[in-house]
DNA sequence: AAGCTCCGCAACCGCCCCGGG
DNA sequence: GCCCGGGGCGGTTGCGGAGCT
């Protein structure tokens, strides 16, 4: 492998700088500036290729750096920015005052390989809850303004005998909660219900389905590490290590209402409104907006290389850290005995 | 305590672009 | 128009520390 030209003198030391190189640095570049790179080693005394002098200067040693931990703020950020410009480090650095495009570059791929890396726990799980076909819902039509009773079912679901549906215990009837018509902060409940994705890792009592409106049930093969695949009528939260239901406005841990049509390109999004209207979105095309109102938290992409959309949650997950997964969407849901994609296998 | 693995991050590499001769 | 060197940038490597067995 060749140096780059700059660097081919024999003398050019490598690695990492000494205290002692840092200072002389230092302070030829704050006495003289830096016009011209290459000539910077030679004028402060230092055997390194100016190409090394500028990197150690921009990424680690100028007055104006920024060190120390992404804020929340930043970290949104950059997911933001990425979500736009792609691998453009340089770009989304000129946002972020203080910060490298090197560290966020660090950053990213260190973050990315974090999230990539978790869903391989969910890997056994989903083995045995994969599903193969496409299913429809239909909503009662004896419902109220008042109770919204719905009834949902199941259509075309052609499970596999030695695979049941982890669906099986959800077709029914359910009542739902009357809605205090005071309260303007109450989640308006959906009049369909929504297909939910919860990673249980956060250990599930089954005592928590008991609990509050019983709305949600968690089929009890259901485990610690498992992943619960759950229909529920609405806001849905994970809450101190249990799966509870209620009309609760935090929806960090709920992931959107979506269902995967078959179609590697398209999702269902299940939108609120009487006619429980199925819009369907070409994310490959217009990209995908979570169905939560406040989707701050919750992003979508189209994945290229995959051709699937990348999915993006929160996780109260099992080290407690609360921090957000990335996966590719059709990895959870799963369409065949392997829903990982083999780039994804650990 | 020693060995091993994992991970963060500084630094390097190679490619591309641009400007000057 | 071509060549060459410098600067910028994204991808990748590998060192070293932390944590685990």
């Amino acid at each position: 492998m060749g140096h780059h030209t700059c660097c081919n003198q024999q003398k050019v030391k490598r690695g990492l700088w000494s205290p002692e190189e840092d200072e002389k640095l230092i302070r030829y570049i704050t006495a003289h500036g830096y016009g011209c790179w290459s000539e910077v080693p030679d004028k402060a005394g230092l055997q390194r290729c100016g190409k090394s002098c500028r990197l150690r200067w921009i990424n680690y040693l100028r007055p104006d750096i920024r060190r120390g931990r992404f804020t929340q703020e930043e970290e949104k950020l950059i997911i933001s920015l990425h979500e736009v410009v792609g691998n453009r480090w340089a770009q989304i650095a000129s946002h972020l005052p203080g910060r490298t495009d090197n560290e966020i570059k660090n950053y990213w791929n260190s973050w990315i390989k974090k999230k990539i890396r978790k869903p391989s726990r969910m890997q056994h799980n989903l083995s045995t809850t994969a599903f193969h076909g496409g299913y429809t819902f239909s909503t009662a039509p004896d419902m109220t303004t008042e109770q919204y009773p719905f009834h949902y079912e199941l259509l075309n679901y052609n499970p596999n005998p030695n695979n049941p549906s982890p669906f099986e215990n959800f077709v029914g009837t359910k009542p739902l909660p009357t809605l205090d018509t005071d309260d303007h902060h109450q989640e308006v409940p959906s009049l369909h219900p929504s297909f939910f994705m919860f990673d249980t890792s956060s250990v599930i009592s089954q005592d928590s389905t008991a609990t509050t409106t019983q709305l949600l049930h968690i089929p009890s093969s259901a485990s610690n590490s498992d992943l619960a695949w759950c229909f529920v009528d609405h806001q849905a939260v994970a809450v101190g290590g249990h799966v509870e239901m209620g009309l609760s406005t935090d929806i960090n841990f709920m992931l959107p209402a979506l269902v995967d049509d078959g179609d590697p390109h398209h999702l269902l999004e299940l939108t609120y409104n009487d006619q429980c209207l199925e819009k369907q979105h070409d994310l490959q095309q217009q990209g995908y907006q979570s169905t939560n109102s406040n989707n701050n938290d919750e992003l979508l992409s189209w994945d290229e290389s995959q051709q699937c959309p990348n999915f993006l949650f929160w996780d109260n997950a099992v080290d407690g850290s609360a921090e957000d997964e990335i996966a590719p969407f059709s990895s959870l849901v799963g369409t065949g005995t392997s829903p990982y994609p083999p780039s994804l296998l650990p």
